[in-house]
DNA sequence: GCATCATATGCACATATGCGAATATCATAG
DNA sequence: CTATGATATTCGCATATGTGCATATGATGC
């Protein structure tokens, strides 16, 4: 088990907080993937999958095995990425609160 | 209810995934803060402080009320705030899959 | 060995971010 | 209207980030 201090929830965060890393995510989400079957799925430059692979290799939210040539990355805690992103996928009311609401029930 | 495509998910995470931002939100979670609170506790200077909060603001995660000469500010989405919170806190296991693993069950 | 395919790394450049310091705004009290 | 307290905004600067491009690495096949 982990505890993470600000600072590195903070750099968790900022990993995945990138559209291009997040499509990444929900395709490693699906299988497997090789870093070439991921730059036709997103259409991007190969060089440019590579790096933000090693962003989430470095925030070992990532792995990979070699196959033949090819290396084939995996999320490397499914549980922790898919309940981020169902979290973000999911939908949200977007309870904005009232005055009255905010002053009564969490003021202390 | 509302859907987010890749790019505004990524900024609502991008939003929170500051040190300083974290520690906002965990404070706001407790309670209605105004900004001179905020600066106490986390001591920092005020300006820094309010430029938090707008960045905050802008992803309609926080807002606020005036009481007097103080802004009173409050999570404008609670559940959505806590609950990332509340992952960001969780211990979790760091569940290294094996390369069998990953081969035998996610593979397609 | 050499050629090739798959991937990674380095560099250059533009843009974004974070922060301190100074200053502006804005409501309230007097 | 002026002063004051609370908060916001602007500016300047250092640093970080993102990307394209060229190139390096590394394994495989011949």
């Amino acid at each position: 088990m982990i505890h993470l201090d600000q600072h590195e929830r903070a750099e968790l965060l900022r990993a995945i907080a990138h559209p291009t890393r997040l499509a990444v995510l929900e395709e490693l989400r699906k299988g497997v993937r090789c870093v070439s079957d991921i730059k036709d799925l997103l259409e991007i430059p190969q060089p440019n999958v590579s790096q933000h692979l090693t962003i989430l290799r470095k925030e070992r939210l990532v792995s990979y095995y070699i196959d033949g040539k090819l290396r084939c990355y995996y999320l490397t805690r499914p549980s922790l990425v898919e309940s981020l992103l169902d979290f973000l996928n999911g939908e949200y009311p977007v309870e904005t609160l009232t005055h009255d609401e905010v002053c009564g029930s969490k003021a202390d």
